[in-house]
DNA sequence: GTCTATACTACGATAGAC
DNA sequence: GTCTATCGTAGTATAGAC
């Protein structure tokens, strides 16, 4: 069982992209235990000893799946976390409007059609968390939530602690449940499916909702 | 394949009430695929037939743990839900405090060691919503959401429609991030299981949240 | 109604050709 | 590296005893 080198140059082998990308979206569709090896070779168009051979696995596939996810995921929002500090370190954004402003890039991605390909993924090891939720969180989840909390205790002085943490939770709670609680806010809203108006109507909630939250005794 | 009748009376069949507690687990914990009616039979303490006669085969008794998981929601959160509407149209209480009481009954429910049993089944159907979803919401969700939007409606009458909805949906959304972010949650706390004081101090950040979100231009 | 026994299918892993 | 072929296991459904 040979492995490969790790593969840090921008092309990934196309072999292996298109396994990890039909892996993702069938662990995320029908769980660990309920996607077939099979499936995804057949969907990545290879032979199901491929994985064998790549990943050594069923379950190494299922890790390296969750890093596929986390380095997507991670493509997106790190360059944001990284303009919003620096900015607000710059003095050029005061750290409320950098909160607003990683808040909504989170929100715009659970609000992406693109995202419902891992979301399942996700919320799986939320309930039942792995190896694949430790590489989800130190990938992407925990820098976010730091800087979010160092952000939000520059607004709010007075919280401190874990104080300030669950409040720094229940505001990523918001966005969060535009994913997990899809099915729902679609039949709150009234609605089959997403449009540009019913993104722009949640993302100005959000805000809303915010800055009500950080201004009080502004 | 006969049905039996369905069984109104406080006392489910004890066959009947074990396959669908072991069902609620194993469809939680793996999904619908990755479950086994052999394991949900075993845990059960009986034969894998009691399945396909009592339900019918797989599907039919993944819907009926949709409903066994609805009766259970329905009776901790309806008996609030009445209490609430009726404290309001009696005067006895101010719309905001309802608000609050029904996002605090359901934040006790997601903060409860007990819904952990169920929480998997509900986000998966969240990610891919099917006929055990519109059971779930119609007798739980729905009676909720909509009670809230009309709450909320009275505290703020500035809203309306998809907007007011959209707060809703905003409020709703931190007690669900609750159970459906568990993983993440613990993790930004920086703890390993919720204790007591963890629960007080998630209560008190809704609580003033909701407030915040709702008292604006009070 | 609940059991045992069994038919049939699909799973993950692996050996070996190329 | 990727393929085909195959092994052993575990899945759902169902027939039939009691």
């Amino acid at each position: 069982m040979k492995k490969p080198e790790p593969n840090f140059t921008a092309e990934i082998d196309p072999v292996r992209k298109r396994i990890l990308d039909a892996a993702v979206v069938q662990f995320s569709d029908r769980g660990y235990e309920g996607a077939s090896t099979r499936a995804i070779a057949r969907d990545a168009g290879t032979a199901m000893s491929s994985i064998t051979y790549q990943f050594g696995g069923k379950h190494g596939l299922y890790l390296a799946a969750a890093d596929h996810i986390g380095g997507q995921i991670a493509g997106f929002i790190h360059p944001r976390l990284n303009a919003a500090r620096s900015a607000v370190e710059s003095g050029a954004l005061p750290p409320i409007e950098a909160v607003l402003m990683i808040l909504g890039g989170m929100a715009e991605m659970m609000l992406d059609d693109r995202s419902q390909k891992w979301a399942g993924f996700i919320v799986r090891e939320q309930q039942e968390p792995g190896e694949a939720f430790d590489r989800l969180y130190g990938q992407v989840m925990e820098p976010m939530a730091e800087l979010m909390i160092e952000l939000i205790g520059r607004v709010r002085p007075d919280l401190s602690g874990k104080r300030l943490r669950a409040i720094a939770m229940s505001l990523v709670g918001q966005v969060i449940s535009l994913r997990a609680a899809r099915a729902a806010m679609l039949r709150i809203l009234d609605i089959k499916k997403l449009g540009a108006a019913e993104r722009e109507l949640l993302h100005e909630a959000l805000q809303a909702n915010v800055r009500a939250i950080l201004e009080v005794k502004g």
